[in-house]
DNA sequence: AATTGGGATGTGGTATACCAGGTACGCAAA
DNA sequence: TTTGCGTACCTGGTATACCACATCCCAATT
């Protein structure tokens, strides 16, 4: 035994305009967007000499940002956040649901028993008191599950893909969670798919997530008739 | 009625950034990037020179580049050309399949009569001879076809989504059109795909686009054992 | 001859200066 | 008071210089 077996490569790709990316999304998903006289102005300027960087890193990430949907760039007028309209979101809700069946209708044929079984139990966890459990905890939990269903698809695209959604989801689902009985019914669904999944019965899989995520967006069609009040729970909070 | 009706904003959003953009993605398509001694490698400087415009724009489409999968950049090392693998290939075809039989749910509710009549045209003009018919405008006549059901769904973000994977499907449906008998068994498929959306019976055109998509799937996975074959056969026409 | 260490060279990363287009505001004229 | 215009300033777009790191080559050493 030499010393190199226990001598990992070091992670050598860390760039600033990584490190600003991340930096800048979690500050945008932290601010209150959809506050009425939130300031969505994003200026290179003043980033860059925040965040103690030149301008080149911070117009790197904030292109990505564009990219994906959480900023606009108009040129030599300004950089603004995006606030989702709500039928931005509800297509987003319908684009989960594609990836998110597809991925329950492979996973009925590529997850191991193991994979289920461990899934189960994840979704078992918050099963006897996701009504009294804190939202907030029971949120991410949520989303975790339908993740790990991407994952057990085997097919890392429709995770990556599903994976740019995922932070307007995450914002989505747990506004919507905290509304009427949604969090008891969640728990329901959940126990459902699982329960398809191991059948590993891929049309009944995929049906389910499906009409699952469909009572997402059904749900948000119905209710969220002002976009404005998306933040106002941060707002009244604090 | 106002003239303001019938104006819209003049575009004023060129860029050279933008237009970087679509002259590198053109450029890298058109190249053939599997064969075996290919140069894979960019260089950002050389680029720059070569069109005449300073690195910044180069810099900032080539990250988009990489965001989209196309190209692979390793700090301090190079800008390289992706090659695709089989198997991602493989998971491009079942995101689309996700996304498009997602579209055709939709198209059934969303689509109006004269939509579908249209696509029904559209379809025909290439049914009966599509075996003697140039390949390559079929090819881009089958694409066509299945971006209009993603845009028959009403979904712009669905349709976004997919155009994402557009660029490599339209190089793979190409390739696979010319093997076997998959452009008449191809028509055939619209035309029932097209039944079914005539008849708004959403699981029936759902299923039908997932399982012709993933016919393909089939088909590639089966044939195309080795990848380099892909691009053989521009160069064995060359 | 094989190995190794250092420097030359090339690459993308970063900082910064400058440019052109866009906005806002104030002043002047009607 | 309203309208028109001009200017000052602000913004992102672009060009360019410099930096740190990776690689390769060659000479010095064993």
């Amino acid at each position: 035994m030499s010393i190199g077996d226990s001598l990992n490569p070091i992670s050598v790709n860390f760039t600033l305009k990584d490190h600003t990316f991340e930096v800048l999304k979690e500050a945008i998903l932290n601010m209150n967007i959809y506050h009425p006289d939130a300031d969505l102005r994003l200026d290179e300027r003043q980033l860059a000499e925040r965040l103690a960087v030149s301008r080149t890193p911070i117009r790197e990430a904030l292109a990505r940002l564009a990219h994906e949907g959480l900023v606009q760039i108009a040129p030599r007028r300004g950089v603004f956040v995006l606030r989702k309209s709500r039928d931005e979101i509800l297509q987003m809700v319908v684009t989960w649901a594609a990836l998110e069946s597809m991925a329950a209708r492979m996973a009925t044929k590529a997850a191991s028993d193991a994979d289920l079984k461990a899934l189960r139990r994840f979704a078992m966890r918050h099963s006897s008191d996701a009504a009294r459990a804190e939202l907030e905890e029971y949120s991410d939990a949520n989303i975790k599950f339908h993740q790990k269903i991407l994952e057990l698809s085997g097919c890392e695209l429709l995770k990556t893909t599903a994976d740019g959604l995922f932070t307007h989801m995450k914002a989505i689902r747990r506004r919507a969670m905290g509304e009427s009985d949604r969090a008891r019914k969640s728990v329901a669904d959940h126990i459902e798919i699982l329960e398809a999944l191991e059948a590993r019965d891929a049309d009944l899989a995929s049906r389910r997530v499906r009409e699952h995520t469909m009572r997402l967006h059904d749900h948000i069609h119905k209710t969220w008739t002002r976009l404005e009040n998306l933040g106002s729970a941060k707002t009244e909070a604090g």
